[in-house]
DNA sequence: GGATCAAATATCCTATAGGATTGGCGGACC
DNA sequence: GGTCCGCCAATCCTATAGGATATTTGATCC
């Protein structure tokens, strides 16, 4: 197991710190050592998802190397898998850049692809979905949306519960490596969208908690259009 | 560019060697030069497709470092992106693994998610795709299937075409994602079921052909569930 | 004879050094 | 003034060495 120390990744040295329950709750599937590249790229994934690396930017590898406190080779297995997942792209003999903001045709693929499967997992989600899953459901939902970055979690959770709650994993797994971009563009325009969200959250978490597969995959298919278009206007092109 | 010597995979160090016409139009697309990782890359890929490497099976980075004739960073670098694919896994200071074979419960949620996007993309496909695409689709119609490989290469070839004459590279991508992984349950089976495929394969080039949509749509969704048919008797648990 | 423990091996993981290539910058030339 | 050419810096790519760990093998004890 490692363990970030005071901004640098380190080598597992010792015992294992203690950790609240909701904390190992939280990282229980990090909880197994798995090596400082996987560390790295969950720390890189941060650094884009909170916009410290914005879209389109060089990320050099032994910058990132001196910056964490570690060698080249984890960074570049981190980098290697975040090409993979799309999140940055390699140049031959130019280095890494974290990718490009989505233009328009790309919002539309993804919004096409997030409509012909989202719903489909929520009207699954309503029959399968386990009832403590139902619990936290409830947990995300919208009593209060303090910041732009508590309803941006938020909403990823709410996504990924549902996504889960279907009960296939490729599902969950495209959906939440979608929904990552969907999380950058957002963040790249702060927009104070979470009123409506909210409001279209609770009726899909409603129709869940009655068991209406029906009602869930409406609600849902109503709400990614809605999103769709909040997001849609912010690009001119 | 880099380019394999007798087996081996050298770091590219004169001219572009001539070739033909028709292979420079199919590696248009890997022309351009991506570094031993990538070619590292393909080369694993290939040997998991091809059984070679079956699954659930160590690999080893320093035997594949010496087998390659490469050092071990692009090997590792080859194998993260294989890892964020799901063809391989590592175990922290235990090494890397090809993924086990599929079993019900992970055939059963590739098919739902097949039947859920390619009657989708085949709809699409009926509508966009571009008449040079449309021949293309005929070249791999059923005239005949010589071999197991054969087939398996124009089934792959057949749905990957249909994926992307829908448009959507998001579809298209996962799509063929997860037909990797088809295709290495079914070589692991080595079944003869051609005739039948073939059959299904020409409905949909037919409907396609005809542009209409509602027939490439169903006649895919009944190509696929009848394709999980037969995969799915392999496994009994 | 079976089980347990310890040493040895094979492997991975990390770190550092050296070679190769690209992209940008400045000066010279037309 | 614009364009072309060569140099320099930054970066990546490769290779090798050393430390750490899991698995296996063998011997010893019960």
């Amino acid at each position: 197991m490692l363990y970030p120390v005071n901004g640098k990744i380190q080598p597992f040295c010792g015992k294992v710190p203690v950790m609240s329950a909701v904390e190992a709750a939280a990282d229980r599937q990090i909880a197994r050592p798995s090596g400082l590249a996987e560390e790295v790229y969950r720390r890189i994934r941060a650094d884009i998802m909170s916009l410290k690396l914005p879209p389109d930017t060089r990320v050099s590898v032994d910058s990132l190397a001196r910056e964490l406190g570690v060698s080249q080779t984890p960074i570049r297995e981190a980098l290697s898998m975040l090409e993979a997942n799309g999140l940055v792209s390699k140049k031959h003999f130019t280095g890494y850049a974290t990718a490009p903001r989505m233009d328009r045709a790309q919002l539309d693929e993804l919004f096409e692809f997030r409509l012909l499967v989202e719903p489909h997992a929520a009207r699954k989600a309503a029959d399968a979905m386990a009832e403590s899953d139902v619990e936290s459901l409830r947990a995300v939902s919208g009593d209060k949306a303090p910041s732009h970055d508590g309803f941006a979690d938020m909403d990823t959770e709410f996504h990924k519960l549902i996504a889960q709650g279907g009960g296939n994993h490729l599902i969950a797994d495209s959906l939440a490596r979608l929904h990552i971009h969907v999380h950058i563009f957002r963040s790249c325009f702060r927009s104070e969208i979470a009123e409506e969200a909210v409001h279209e959250h609770d009726e899909v978490i409603a129709a869940i908690r009655a068991r209406d597969g029906a009602a869930a995959e409406s609600a849902m298919r109503r709400h990614i259009e809605r999103s769709y278009g909040r997001l849609r206007d912010f690009i001119k092109e």
